[in-house]
DNA sequence: GAGGAGGAAGTAG
DNA sequence: CTACTTCCTCCTC
């Protein structure tokens, strides 16, 4: 029984991920994901005790109390090391008519009053209006809204590995048959989400977060998950899903009063704020709290990134493979994406090594909609595993690029200067996520066999040489190798550069404001534009880089040998 | 008007 | 000092 029990709160919290991607539609940075699993003998103190938290809001009962049961109140203190978990409520999180937070987020009061929200008889209500105010009634604490995600946005594990990995972590996905009943006609966002975005969101343009229509709340699309916390998982505790519970128990036991007695009971006891010297989350530190919020991100990386690396460890042992992505030749490919199918279920793909004949260089380079044009169902995922790996690889203090045989589509250039991808990228702000595709597309792509030829070929290619492969973040990445990048990646760059006559060096730049602004961006500076970008390649002329065609063209250019490689 | 060419001064590593 | 960046004027298409 016990191990059954625990057994299913494993399968509760596994896959347990921290993701944060931004919709495809939202003009946030492109998506940054991360990813977790929790390994059931190894629970920190924060999965401990958000184990406990699921216990206590489904009133399900706990492996190491047997005793435990929701009724009455004395027996949710059980004397064992979980019975700190009934004293995790905190009477601030239950609503009142007066002082509830209604302007930010469009915050939707009536959906957070517990009455309305649980669609409770109208006697219900009645009898709380009647009865006396509660103590926490005049508390004066903030109120924190319960969780709002209804099941439709989350439809299935398949149709967005995002939102079903968001959905797999414990806290929200399976409380969704509490949230069934929620049938609220306007957007809510609750504010235990608004926190997390605050908390992991890079920062992104004034109007990124709130353009995109959505039938709920613009915000909320672009919901992140993060490791919580112990005090945010204090702050998360499903009070909905108690009331659900004793509502239950009411019609169980008709004698019962259904006065929310046993809640009541629970919510005023503050002994717990006492014992782990708690204090109510403010309101402010969801809203107002954004730069000391963002103060917390890297931690949160640092986390996430420290556990995917052990997640790709063992992998790559049993795979025998690489750690580096780009360093997989294509039969380590087709391993890894079965490998990576069978880890999180998904269908088996068929003719894999015919969709997926490249190497693992040319694999990194692919885009998530490419991925998902080939294998629709699980596309998406496995892309988002690769830019797991190949951030956690990125991460590794002594990655190296590992030297690869030369692949046809892949350009020599830049030499070894190259940039890897750096968490940078992701913070500073963007309002176009396709170019940040770009962006981290092309620059954590190493292209080792560049440095082999220029360690070859000293004289190839005039270009000082950088160790270890990282020049933080890409600011002394030269013009003439970004451009040498941007034209390496077709597929992800699109139209907006290309090449006239490879052989001859001779491009073309479709797109002069987008290859500006990408310079830009990658230099860190903002007020880039073409004219400013033409000007530092007219500077090339002089230093023999480029020269003018020999038929002068608009917005067309020509490398010098050697630079033409 | 957009882009090309180039001078000149400033900036950051 | 280098490699841009910024600003500018003039010119061409």
């Amino acid at each position: 029984m016990r191990k059954a029990t625990h057994t299913a709160l494993q399968q509760q919290l596994e896959p347990q991920r921290y993701i944060w991607k931004t919709a495809r539609h939202s003009p946030e940075p492109e998506e940054l994901l991360l990813s977790r699993q929790a390994e059931g003998n190894t629970h920190t103190r924060t999965e401990m005790e958000y184990e406990k938290m699921l216990y206590l809001a489904n009133g399900s009962e706990m492996p190491h109390s047997p005793q435990l049961k929701p009724q009455p109140f004395q027996a949710l203190t059980p004397p064992d090391q979980y019975s700190a978990y009934a004293d995790n409520f905190d009477l601030s999180l239950l609503p009142q008519d007066a002082g509830i937070p209604t302007t930010v987020y469009q915050y939707n009061a009536p959906q957070i009053k517990i009455e309305c929200a649980w669609d409770c008889p109208t006697d219900n209500q009645q009898q709380q209006q009647q009865q006396p105010a509660p103590a926490y009634a005049s508390s004066g604490h903030q109120l924190i809204p319960p969780p709002a995600y209804p099941h439709s946005v989350y439809p299935s594990p398949q149709s967005s590995p995002l939102q079903s990995e968001f959905a797999s972590f414990g806290g929200y996905g399976k409380f969704h048959g509490s949230y069934d009943c929620l049938s609220s006609p306007s957007p809510s966002l609750d504010a235990s989400s608004i926190k997390q975005e605050l908390h992991i969101l890079p920062p992104s343009p004034p109007e990124s977060n709130c353009e995109t229509p959505s039938p709920r709340s613009a915000c909320s699309e672009s919901i992140k998950a993060e490791p919580l916390d112990s005090s945010d998982i204090e702050s998360f505790i499903d009070l909905n899903a108690l009331l659900q519970q004793q509502q239950h128990q009411a019609q169980s036991l008709p004698d019962t009063k259904p006065d929310h007695q046993l809640l009541r009971e629970c919510l005023e006891d503050t002994t717990f704020q006492k014992k782990h010297n708690l204090r109510p989350l403010a309101l402010e530190s969801f809203i107002g709290g954004l730069a000391e919020v963002r103060g917390d991100f890297e931690p949160v990386i640092s986390l996430a990134l420290e556990h995917a690396k052990r997640e790709a460890d063992a992998i790559c042992m049993e795979l025998q493979i690489s750690q580096d992505p780009n360093a997989w030749t294509p039969s380590q490919v087709h391993a890894w994406l079965r490998s990576t199918l069978a880890q999180f279920k998904l269908p088996p793909a068929a003719n894999l090594e015919l969709k997926f004949s490249e190497d693992g260089a040319a694999l990194a380079l692919l885009s998530e909609e490419e991925f998902m044009r080939r294998l629709p169902e699980s596309g998406s995922t496995l892309h988002a595993q690769l830019e797991i790996w190949k951030m956690a690889y990125a991460d590794q203090p002594n990655s190296q690029p590992i030297q690869q045989q030369q692949q046809p589509g892949l350009d020599l250039w830049p030499p070894a200067s190259y940039p890897m991808l750096n968490l940078d990228d992701f913070n500073g702000d963007s309002e176009d996520e396709e170019e940040m595709e770009v962006e981290a597309a092309v620059a954590p792509t190493p292209t080792p066999i560049a440095a082999v030829t220029a360690a070859a070929t000293p004289t190839s290619t005039p270009v000082k040489r950088t160790s270890g492969g990282r020049t933080g973040g890409g600011s002394h990445i030269h013009l003439w190798q970004f451009l040498k990048e941007l034209l390496a990646s077709p597929q992800v760059n699109g139209t907006a550069i290309r090449w006239i006559d490879r052989t001859k060096g001779i491009f073309k730049i479709e797109d002069s404001v987008r290859v500006a602004k990408l310079w830009g961006r990658r230099k860190n500076r903002p007020a880039m534009n073409y004219d400013k970008l033409s000007r530092s390649i007219r500077q090339y002329y002089k230093k023999g880089i480029m020269k003018k065609t020999e038929r002068s063209q608009r917005l067309v250019y020509q490398f010098c040998h050697p630079y033409n490689q």
